[in-house]
RNA sequence: GGGCGGUUAGCUCAGCGGUAGAGCACUACGUUGACAUGGUAGGGGUCACAGGUUCGAUCCCUGUACCACCCACCA
């Protein structure tokens, strides 16, 4: 069972995991009687791979799992991944285009579909393989894709009900349309990007003459191509300059049509001519005021956003098939030719892009599937209003209030192959029947009546919204979704508030009249060194796999955890990766030693029952870190835990107390010495316990070679210490550091080396003074011994001298340590009787009782920094002495 | 236009009423029987700026300046 003398991360990764997972560890139902912890994984796109986001992400969750487990819950981590509509099909098409086939249209689509099942069987699963390798501790047995029968059928239910309960209807009205995929998306698919471009201004002239002079009248405009389709001028009720022109009619060059002047509140004054032409076919606000105005919607493209001429229209012919741009510039060279161009002005736009086609959207009149999303929020917002879920950090409530407070309908509709068709058919007299399959269609129609199923696919995330319960069995009643809904935590990206986690709310919230999360923890997003984005085209990605390659799991797993604070973003640099790989090695060597030095795990040890002054300390130190590592993690804040772990583990365990105790273990007091061993031993093994949440591979190993164990780590319980802690213990350590750490401060200021074996004559110094500790003059007396053995192996005569000396520098030492502490302490207590007795709540603004604190209170630091320059003097001066 | 963050060491970031912290980088000395993926010590900060509250402000309040991000229909 020797440990090697290197740590290889990845020799022990693949053999421990395999354990766990063929052990049944990630399961739930171990502990049937135990309250349980559940977690849906945000599933991950079937065609992605593991990238630092999902490192991250699942980071956290792992985390929270295996803390929950080991604080005795039945925990499930519920994984899958996500079908991803667009992306997948996408993926699947160029593959197809790659490969010199044909394309999806001529290929049919059932053909199609199975062209991307046979894809997802053979390579959808990588990210899952990525997930494992990160330790993710997922029920890999419950594993769920959103195309899955089950989790079909419940998309189909939910469509259904949602359909008799019209919160899901059909509507014509403009759509955001992508002319790559040609299909409709929805309103947060979309991203705005300033782009550079112009806003023309041409003149329309007045049919009937002119008006008090005016012959025209001029409109600006950033879509010129569009002027074909206008079906009004509008300009505002209140704008004097055109008040007699409203209702008088314009001709439309080009198309050559006649269109009205419209008065409506729309147009700004201010801007531009304060007249605006009106396409409301092809924009979002001209369709509203179209409406308003019954002014007619006329539509001039086609899915590929090429202008068609129809006599419907008034497209001319010499338009048809012409692509959108390049109409552009034909209607500019028209309009110039025909006299009524009345110039140009370059600005920025912001225009609309397709987040995954990165093209730019047409707003497209075409008649799609909406839910009623604004009904749906109201009780997501209450949920979240009166508690039931909970974001961490708080400060996301207020970005998911002003969203789902200004909901737009959902359209849901996708004119996609891949994903789940929409169950919905249509009678030959156009009459629609949702229903759950077919038959049932059939059967609600009648049998004379042939029907066509709606060709098209769900949004994504409608199947995605149903996740916390769809994975759990959902619709069938049974025990799992009994015992695991609500779940516990939902970890993730704010990125996806919109799209997933307002959607889980609303869908959750309808169908299981329950919160499908009580905690809603969001995480930032990873960035790279310099804070930007990482993304393929600026060659800028870290890749979590060679991350783990190079440094191993534990490593990133660690890296991230500390980095996770609550901000919004995180910068990764490969140095801090190596800094925790660090910290690891460090760990392996600690157990090293210990197995060295005969520090083994001694089956009934007591901590509680320690005498060495070293080890009574070391088990306080362990309770301490125990507590905070454990509120951190419940407070999701992972930074602090991962920095108490850090601090303990190579601070206090491997810098101190291993330290301390080589002395105590190569002397030849042999009780002291088997007290050591076993305490070593069991501080050890709480690093162990503490840490397995964050580096579960190495903790997992270490904890195998250095002891015969009844159970792996994963099953072990997390500590629990009643009484550890030993007030005096604490603060004889906490000088005696302090004291080592000036003498050793002075010593290397004046370059003299004094040996190396300071620690344990202080030690051993220290543990018959506490014997002998009571009075003031005792006290005293112990330092004096204490510095005189200081000074031992340079000085074998004791020097009472020196010693007396070295008494008053470390008296004043002590003071120094607890001086901000007490302060803090006697304000905060006054503060608080000042509160008491005014009946104040929250912060008090004149208390003025602090005032009257102990002077010896208020001592300045200049004081303190003074103290010590002349503490450090006379420590110097003594060595000096000492040759 | 609304909203949310940020500005702390050379770099990346914690902290958040009570003597300014970590990792990396840097300097010096050790190459000592767990560990050079180490050890010990050290240098380096008017905590963006200006006001205010307070016995005390990096922290709370108000404003300013930059930097990010999200949302929004100004043609």
């Amino acid at each position: 069972m020797a440990i090697d003398t290197k740590f290889n991360p990845t020799e022990i990764e693949s053999r421990l995991y395999k354990q766990w997972e063929d052990g049944g560890y990630f399961k739930p139902g171990r502990k049937p009687k135990a309250k349980p912890f559940t977690i849906v994984i945000p599933p991950p796109n079937v065609t992605g791979s593991l990238h630092m986001g999902h490192a991250l992400n699942n980071t956290i969750q792992d985390i929270l799992c295996r803390f929950e487990r080991m604080c005795g819950r039945d925990v499930l981590w519920q994984p899958g991944t996500d079908h991803a509509g667009i992306a997948t099909q996408m993926v699947v098409e160029r593959l197809l285009a790659k490969e010199g086939n044909i394309d999806r249209r001529t290929m049919g689509r059932e053909a199609f579909l199975k062209r991307v099942w046979a894809w997802k069987e053979e390579s959808g699963g990588i990210i899952t393989k990525q997930l494992r390798r990160l330790g993710a501790s997922c029920d890999w047995s419950r594993e769920r894709f959103t195309m899955d029968e089950g989790l079909s059928a419940a998309v189909r239910k939910v469509f259904v009900q949602l359909y008799k309960e019209k919160l899901i209807y059909k509507d014509v009205r403009l759509v955001n349309w992508d002319p790559v995929f040609e299909t409709a998306i929805s309103d947060i698919e979309v991203e705005s990007r300033e782009t550079k471009g112009a806003m023309w201004s041409f003149a329309y002239p007045l049919v009937d003459g002119a008006v008090d002079g005016i012959t025209e009248i001029v409109i600006s405009t950033t879509r010129p191509e569009t002027m074909l389709g206008d079906g009004a001028v509008a300009v505002h009720p209140s704008d004097v300059r055109y008040k007699n022109l409203i209702g008088k009619m314009v001709r439309l060059p080009i198309a050559e049509r006649h269109i009205p002047i419209i008065a409506d509140e729309y147009p700004d004054p201010e801007f531009g001519t304060g007249a605006v032409k009106i396409t409301g076919a092809h924009d979002v606000n001209d369709f509203e005021v179209a409406k308003r105005n019954n002014i007619p919607l006329i539509v001039l493209m086609d899915k590929k956003a090429r202008m068609i001429s129809t006599p419907e229209n008034h497209v001319p012919e010499r338009y048809d098939g012409v692509d959108r741009y390049k109409a552009r510039e034909m209607i500019l060279e028209e309009i110039e030719a025909l006299g009524f161009y009345r110039g140009k002005e370059e600005k920025i736009i912001a225009q609309p892009f397709g987040d995954r086609s990165n093209v730019v959207i047409e707003p497209m009149l075409t008649e799609q599937w909406y839910v009623d999303a604004a009904t749906l929020a109201k009780p997501a917002v209450e949920a979240v209003e009166n508690g039931s879920s909970v974001f961490v950090p708080k400060n996301w409530e207020k970005t998911y209030y002003e969203w789902m407070r200004n909901i737009q309908p959902w359209c849901i509709s996708r004119q996609l192959w891949w994903g789940h068709q929409i169950p919905a058919w249509y009678g030959s007299d156009g009459k629609i029947y949702v229903e759950e399959t077919a038959e049932e269609a059939q059967a609600v129609a009648g049998k004379n009546v042939t029907l066509t199923r709606d060709e098209d696919v769900l949004d994504t995330w409608f199947s995605s919204a149903l996740w916390p319960f769809s994975t759990l069995g959902w619709p069938d009643q049974n025990k799992i979704l009994d015992r695991h809904y609500p779940t516990d935590v939902v970890v993730t990206g704010f990125d996806i508030i919109f799209f997933w986690v307002a959607r889980m709310m609303m869908f959750g919230l309808h169908f299981m009249k329950e919160v499908p999360f009580r905690t809603i923890y969001m995480h930032a997003l990873v960035r790279d060194e310099k804070g930007q984005k990482m993304s393929k085209s600026k060659g800028n990605v870290i890749d979590p796999l060679e991350l783990m390659d190079e440094f191993g799991a534990d490593a990133l797993r660690f890296t991230l955890a500390a980095m996770a604070a609550q901000g919004r973003d995180i910068k990764l640099g490969k140095s801090r990766v190596e800094g925790y790989r660090n910290f690891a090695t460090k760990l392996w060597n600690a157990a090293r030693f210990a197995e060295m030095n005969g520090v083994a795990r001694v089956e009934s040890f007591d901590p509680l029952a320690a005498r060495v002054t070293v080890n009574r300390w070391i088990a306080g130190e362990a309770a301490r870190a125990r507590d905070i590592v454990t509120k951190a993690i419940e407070e999701h804040r992972y930074n602090e835990a991962a920095a108490a772990l850090y601090q303990f583990g190579w601070n206090i365990y491997c810098d101190w107390y291993v330290e301390l105790i080589k002395p105590i273990l190569t002397g030849s007091d042999d009780i002291a010495k088997s007290e050591t061993r076993a305490t070593a031993a069991w501080a050890f093994d709480q690093i162990l316990l503490l840490m397995h949440p964050f580096m579960p591979f190495i903790t997992e190993e270490l904890w195998e070679k250095t002891a015969t164990r009844q159970k792996m780590l994963i099953a072990e319980d997390w500590p629990c210490y009643v009484g550890l802690g030993d007030p005096a213990a604490d603060a004889e350590m906490t000088w005696v550091i302090r004291l080592i750490s000036e003498v050793r401060s002075v010593r290397a200021e004046m370059n003299v080396n004094a040996g190396a074996k300071i620690p344990c004559v202080i030690v051993g110094a220290g543990q018959e003074a506490r014997r002998r500790a009571g009075a003031w003059e005792a006290e005293i007396m112990r330092l004096a011994r204490l510095s005189s053995l200081v000074f031992e192996d340079a000085v074998p005569a004791s020097s009472a001298q020196i010693a007396l000396d070295e008494a008053t520098i470390a008296l004043p030492l002590q003071g120094m340590i607890d001086f901000a502490a007490e302060r803090t302490r006697l304000n905060k207590e006054l503060e608080k009787i000042a509160k008491d007795m005014a009946g104040i709540d929250g912060r008090l603004n004149n208390p003025g009782f602090v005032a009257k604190a102990p002077p010896e209170v208020l001592v300045e630091s200049r004081e303190r920094k003074a103290e010590l320059e002349l503490m450090k003097a006379k420590v110097a001066e003594a060595l000096k002495r000492l040759g």
